[in-house]
DNA sequence: GAGTTTGAAACT
DNA sequence: CAGTTTCAAACTC
């Protein structure tokens, strides 16, 4: 598969780039308890357009539920993160520098850490400032306050500049349960220690507030309330500001199948659930005490240098493994002005995570994700996926394939299969953003992508890959982003989610699409292959499956359709073995899926094989050639022997000669045929009124019986005239003849006549 | 339609 | 990178 170049995916058709669901979304989603405010009335900004500081509004809510944490972030002039969790944060944020971030724990807790966004290098600094009031509050609503040591909770507020680095504040958090008691942001204690990250690799400690020391490894994320914040550097002509907030709080106590932290990447708008009990989030949450311990834990995906883009990477899990537990958490992802909607499936089915073993601080055990369908689409072709919301996209004469993740405007009314929460961010406008004509379109996933998934199961469970109520389109790239290479151990590890309804055993995760290359290379992968899994025998077995090189569609970068391959895999019910073999063979030959077919150096042809031939016995003359077959000459490139496939090649003339020549009789005959096959019908045609009319008789076939008797009666009349005359024979003859042909004209005479008065009758 | 030939792709 | 194997299409009968 092939890079979507920006030129080529400028050509995609409209219907791809359609960007009106995207236009419509940011408005109104009902029930959404994230605040939403937009400032101004444009509705219209582009994606990739900066949007000022001061007007970005993000808010951040949430109503979680035991274990469910909704997030919504509205900022109007002001970053606040609520959430009724057991560790709430409320984030609010001046819009114009220093920002003041709060962090409110459902009244519990509220920090307050006035931050500066630096539109220059997109950096928020945050300090954690104590909330008196939300101590007050929290000892009002009774429950204990959180109390955040100083190196208990890192807040991470990851703010990716123009260059791609996202900036990581890490707010400490401490592994204690939740409900515990955490001193929050107590002035007195140390303070707390923001890690910046840059997701680009960069990953640079900065204490804030004069703190020191506290070095947070991204390892101990996982431990850790995260914030993170990507904003498009404005910098950018057209970047618009992109946050993305991902929480992860300790959740010890909280039974594996309980609850699931919402993985959240990518840009919120609105949110929307119907069904459940509705959460926003630009963030993800995760609560995890021991992460090892617990299974099922969910990991939070991190940000995004372009948050609107997201990838869906499906996840393959052991089917024999019961120890995982999946959760249902539908998770309503907004992107920018489109939405993406996760929604977790309910299946009981145990999911087992690939975790990387290179980093033991990383590996989660159970990591389920369940990932909603995806909505209609307007493409050329749209090919049904299994679950009801995946749609797969072919575009005639395309060789790539898309992905179009598309939800209704109203999420709500999508009606999402219902879940025991449902996560949704919501972002002011402005925030979100962009407003105006916006490719969200990439190339699909490239097969490198896929190491990073766990590896599949060798029972092969139909891949879903399914989003629900997403306005966005999704369509992944083709190939790996090497600009965004962040390094992935700062990162929680990749999300999984349960797997979708009826997706068998087949987890998915979720993962903004800068973080495709991050995963390939990231141990998560290469160890989950060495993990044990049964699966890690599967990938290798894939690659021996009809996925491969051989099959002519998939070298094409095109699913199988009306093959005649057998046991094809090329398809999406095995989409993860696809993404798989696609990768491999990127892998091993990143031009693999890329158009053979090329143009030539100056002075060449135009069109030249990008690789050259290899022929041996052909001479380069017969389709076994693929220069030959292109119908263009062998270049130097070739590697032929005995080519033949040269423009001065007397055999190659000749064969052009005859070919030509065969050519214009195909067409010859073709168009006798054609002409032919036309008299014929025009004659069925007339004939056929008089069939129906009933006798039998055709409209000009006047030679009727009883035409017939009469002309043989004149021919009689005529020879007796002549025997009474006493004729000579020859005379008679010729009286006989002549008679027959005046009979024959009067004949012809009348059909004529009929002919005309059918002619006129019909008119 | 079966068998053979061929060369690309995969594999070692 | 070269040699071998696998594979499916092209070709022949």
């Amino acid at each position: 598969m092939d890079v979507v170049s920006p030129e080529l995916n400028s050509l995609l058709p409209d219907e791809i780039m359609d960007t009106e669901a995207i236009e419509d979304v940011p408005h109104s989603h009902s029930g959404t308890t994230a605040t939403q405010s937009e400032p101004s009335g444009d509705t219209s900004v582009p994606m990739e357009t900066d949007t000022p500081l001061a007007t970005e509004n993000l808010t951040l809510s949430s109503e979680a539920t035991e274990h469910t944490q909704a997030v919504s972030i509205s900022t109007d002039s002001m970053l606040s993160i609520s959430s009724r969790s057991q560790i709430p944060i409320s984030i609010s944020s001046t819009s114009s520098p220093p920002l003041t971030l709060n962090v409110t724990t459902s009244g519990l807790q509220k920090l307050t850490a006035p931050f500066t966004i630096s539109p220059a290098n997109h950096q928020i600094i945050l300090n954690k400032v104590a909330s008196s009031q939300a101590t007050e509050a929290a000892k009002s609503s009774g429950t204990p306050p959180q109390v955040i040591k100083q190196e208990g909770q890192k807040l991470l507020v990851t703010a990716i500049g123009k260059s791609g680095q996202p900036i990581v504040l890490q707010l400490p958090h401490t592994g204690s349960k939740p409900g515990v008691s955490q001193t929050s942001g107590d002035a007195k204690s140390p303070a707390p220690q923001f890690k910046v990250v840059a997701i680009g690799g960069r990953s640079e400690l900065k204490p804030l507030m004069g703190s020191a020391g506290n070095q947070v490894t991204t390892l101990q994320a996982q431990q850790l309330k995260t914030v993170q914040i990507a904003k498009k550097t404005p910098v950018s002509s057209a970047a618009p500001i992109k946050f993305i907030i991902t929480k992860t709080v300790n959740s010890k106590g909280l039974s594996p199948q309980a609850s699931v932290p919402p993985v959240i990447a990518g840009r919120v708008l609105t949110q929307s659930s119907p069904v459940m009990p509705q959460r926003t989030i630009s963030l993800s949450e995760t609560h995890n005490t021991s992460i090892q311990s617990i299974p099922g834990k969910k990991i939070a995906i991190s940000p995004l240098k372009t948050p609107s883009k997201v990838t869906v990477v499906s996840v393959a899990s052991p089917t024999s493994n019961a120890s995982q537990k999946s959760v249902a958490l539908p998770v309503n992802v907004a992107l920018g002005q489109q939405i993406l909607t996760v929604q977790q499936s309910t299946s009981a089915s145990p999911v087992k995570l690939a975790t990387s073993q290179t980093t033991a601080q990383n590996i989660k055990p159970g990591q389920s994700v369940a990932v909603g369908g995806v909505g209609s689409s307007q493409f050329k072709t749209i090919i049904p996926l299994p679950q009801p919301n995946v749609q797969q996209i072919q575009v005639p004469g395309s060789r790539f394939h898309y992905v179009r993740l598309v939800t209704a405007t109203t999420a709500s009314s999508t009606g999402q299969p219902s879940g025991p929460s449902t996560s949704s961010i919501q972002t002011a406008k402005p925030m979100v953003v962009s407003t105006g004509a916006v490719r969200m379109s990439v190339p699909i996933v490239p097969a490198q992508t896929i190491k990073q998934v766990a590896p599949k199961p060798l029972t092969s469970a139909a891949q879903v890959v399914t989003t629900t109520q997403t306005q966005q389109r999704l369509i992944m790239p083709a190939t790996p982003l090497p600009q965004i290479q962040p390094n992935f151990t700062n990162l929680p590890p990749g999300t999984v989610l349960a797997p979708a309804p009826g997706g068998g055993n087949v987890g998915y995760a979720v993962v903004p699409a800068q973080y495709v290359t991050q995963l390939q290379q990231s141990p998560f992968v290469t160890l989950a292959s060495s993990s044990g899994f049964p699966a890690a025998t599967g990938i290798q077995t894939q690659a021996r499956l009809p996925l491969n090189g051989y099959c002519d569609c998939f070298a094409n970068g095109e699913f199988c359709n009306n093959c005649n391959c057998n046991n094809c895999f090329n398809n999406l019910e095995h989409e993860t073995e696809r993404l798989k073999a696609i990768k491999t063979c990127l892998d091993r030959n990143p031009e693999a899926f890329k158009p053979k077919i090329g143009k030539g150096k100056e002075g060449e042809s135009d069109r030249r094989h990008s690789k050259g031939c290899n022929c041996k016995r052909s001479g380069c003359l017969k389709n076994y050639c693929e220069c030959y077959e292109a119908k263009i000459m062998c270049s130097s490139i070739c590697k032929c022997i005995g080519c033949k496939n040269f423009e001065e090649s007397p055999e190659r003339k000749t064969l052009m000669h005859l070919a030509d020549a065969a050519e214009v009789r195909v067409q010859q005959q073709t168009a006798a045929k054609t002409k032919l096959s036309s008299q014929i019908s025009d004659l069925l045609m007339r004939t056929t009124p008089v069939i129906s009319s009933g006798g039998g008789r055709l409209p000009y076939t006047f030679v009727t019986k009883e035409v017939l008797e009469a002309t043989c009666e004149c021919l009689l009349e005529q020879a007796k005239k002549a025997e009474q005359t006493h004729q000579p024979q020859a005379e008679a003859e010729r009286m006989i003849l002549e008679e027959f042909g005046h009979c024959l004209m009067r004949i012809i005479s009348s059909a004529g006549k009929a002919k005309a008065d059918s002619a006129s009758v019909s008119c």
